[in-house]
DNA sequence: GTGTGTGCAAAAGGTTTGCAAGAAA
DNA sequence: TTTCTTGCAAACCTTTTGCACACAC
């Protein structure tokens, strides 16, 4: 995890001063090639687990909100009672499995771009988020 | 207002019993032909307001989703802090203008139909929901 | 030194739950 | 009379806030 000289950088050029907390949230996030999916909840156990050091809920959230600001994040729209965010931040869309309430990645071949005939004048479009619910075949519904 | 009847057979047909609570409920919800989109705190005025009677907030969620699990009702995949709900339960998208926080009804017409080419072992497709943010031109992101 | 960031605990806000009283079948 | 429904208050959970202390520059 040499990375650390990198995430300062990156951090500096956002405006955003590289504390200690704000670089072991960087390493957690961004340090591997494979993106991810996860609730607040998720990265603050994660932070807890891998990098043997709590950090205040308070400020994983500061952080979390500050780095999709900043576009380093996004976040995903479910009806669940937590958010949800994704270190991959491309054009892309998601399933969501109902059983195990996990996100999956729909790569951009797997789904056809979406065409939008409307317009709201004055208003611009911000992004377009596609949400596939799937469940087991053998599930009650709803 | 004079639904009633009717309100009291298809609530019986659900194996719901039609109380007094869940008839209005039904009159504020059904009984106009333009579809809205509400969350429960809205619904929970409209109907202090409009009916000049309190409905306990408890049944108010019950109701609501009792009749989204019957179908009457579909939720809203919003990243927002409350549920959202549409009495529109046809196959269609949503605008959400993230200026007034207000969701706006997309024709079948006005949104391609979306192609997934993906498919996940053992999943059923439950649905396809898209959400279209917009916000005024000039409006700082995010 | 100045301004920003952190962390704790408390507050907030929407939603759910337990349970006793009430209504429907 | 049996079962479902209501409503209140309390509980719950995620997220936000206030404020004192600490850190970055």
């Amino acid at each position: 995890m040499k990375n650390l000289n990198i995430y300062t950088e990156k951090l500096r050029e956002s405006g955003l001063r590289p504390t200690r907390q704000r670089l072991k949230i960087c390493e957690v996030l961004f340090s591997t090639e494979k993106t991810f999916h996860f609730t607040i909840n998720d990265l603050s156990k994660i932070i807890e687990e891998k990098l043997s050091e709590k950090i205040s809920l308070a400020t994983v959230y500061n952080t979390v909100h500050a780095f999709k600001k900043k576009g380093y994040l996004k976040e995903i729209s479910i009806n669940t009672d937590k958010s949800y965010f994704d270190t991959n931040i491309t054009d892309h869309q998601h399933f969501f499995d109902e059983d195990t309430s996990e996100l999956i990645d729909c790569g951009e071949d797997e789904v056809d771009s979406i065409n939008i005939k409307k317009n709201i004048t004055g208003k611009r479009i911000k992004s377009v988020e596609v949400l596939i619910r799937v469940a087991s075949d053998n599930q009650n519904q709803n």
